[in-house]
DNA sequence: TGATAATCTTCCATTGGATAGAAGACGATT
DNA sequence: AATCGTCTTCTATCCAATGGAAGATTATCA
């Protein structure tokens, strides 16, 4: 049994959310479907908590505070993302890693390493360029303007295999939002091939998981059922983590 | 009047921001004076709802929801901190900016520009090196691993008076830190002036702001008046925007 | 291994806080 | 000035939230 006030004062929240993250009394109305007064007394509630903002002309706007507790929530996400990584070293027998952006880079957040001897290592906390890296095309295919990154940091070449042309570029990202995953077939390193899905909150795309490893192990491996298997744990995760979840 | 049950749900939710995130029912219960079976039926409301967590020692976390909601409003905070930055420019008579971290980028994010015919001009989303900054140093002077940073991007000569060492911008961000504000007296552009000061969340460094024009203009103020005139307003958009406020 | 302590979870009688319709206020449009 | 759309405030009613008690779970200690 849940607290009735809390749950719709989320739903106020996540109507602003949806919104672009502000609307008027009437739009969250009909959103929600609460009366007036009871939303204008939750939004009271939250305005004298910082949780919400109230512009010049009377509309209502996600506040400050969420920025602050969704930071320290932030912090929390690598290790959120421990379970499902091992479902992927479970799954492919290869180390997994979870990545996100960070202006122009590739950031490592979570790591599960492979159990076998030979195996792939990332530091957590490494940052790397996006276009050579499976998980950096997955970040880049959702990004609102790619070619703009890709133009400010480059593409320099790491292997014979390496794209180094925004417009190809442009194309293999095509292909990567088309499919639903990415490969580095040896860009970023000779002899290691990696897969990489992405990880939805819903709307957009906030993180990438991949396996990699050798190149001859990650070949015999049949490419399409990894990569299903794969972003079957990547939607578990972006769902069960961050998807809404309506009353 | 507002919603106690709402209230009481924020409070458990800052009692875990200030735990660095989680904590257990007893921390939530001696932090907010609240009974446990209160503390125990409004998080599993925010449970229910993606907003809290719970681990497997049945401890207490921030949930996702935090970070899609936060992104949301994150996306907002340029916009509110354009009457401040107004503020800035009627104190000094020139052109202010508000600059967020971005990887290890510094990126623009709102701007109110001076009403003179000569004036600086950055474009909101122009992303620049942290070094030769005065936005810059604010934002690394807080930064829990500065040095990193710079090692990474390397601190390219701009001008001749460009700092181009770790060593000395590490002597640098010292003095940055102990006064409160940065100086970029032509290191990024030659004949151009700026002054930045911290905008604070309560805890962390989350943007900075400055105001910045040609050198005799910027040369011909009170350098700690206007220091201070501009720490003032940054601590009331710090303060207003994302700080705490108790119920 | 059993006892104890600390912490967490569930229940439910009571009551006071939240509701929501109505009325009034405000701002935009004609 | 009149009208419309939207927002704000009020308050009688009632049901949702409370919080103490009891039970359950986990960790610690001898």
């Amino acid at each position: 049994m849940s607290v009735q006030s809390v749950e719709r004062a989320l739903d106020v929240l996540e109507a602003l959310a949806d919104h672009g993250g502000e609307a008027g009394l009437s739009e969250i109305a009909a959103r929600t479907g609460l009366p007036y007064g009871t939303i204008h007394r939750l939004l009271q509630t939250l305005l004298l908590r910082g949780y919400v903002r109230q512009e010049s002309d009377r509309r209502y706007a996600l506040g400050g505070a969420l920025v602050r507790i969704g930071g320290a929530a932030e912090r929390l996400v690598g290790s959120w993302a421990e379970p499902y990584l091992a479902k992927m070293v479970e799954l492919s027998g290869e180390t997994a890693n979870m990545a996100v952006l960070e202006g122009d880079f590739v950031v490592y957040v979570a790591q599960v390493p492979s159990p076998r001897r030979l195996r792939m290592f990332a530091e957590v906390g490494r940052r790397v360029l996006p276009h050579s890296t499976a998980v950096g095309k997955v970040l880049l295919a959702d990004h609102p303007n790619a070619a703009a990154v890709f133009e400010r940091t480059g593409l320099p070449r790491r292997t014979d295999r390496t794209i180094t042309t925004v417009g190809a570029m442009m194309t293999e990202l095509s292909l990567v939002a088309d499919r639903g995953y990415a490969m580095d077939l040896g860009e970023e390193e000779s002899g290691v091939h990696c897969l990489a899905v992405p990880v939805a909150d819903g709307a957009r795309v906030v993180a990438a998981m991949s396996v990699s490893g050798p190149a001859e192990r990650i070949s015999a491996l049949d490419r399409d059922e990894l990569a299903r298997g794969l972003r079957k744990i990547a939607d578990d995760f972006g769902a069960e983590v961050f998807a809404p979840r309506p009353g």
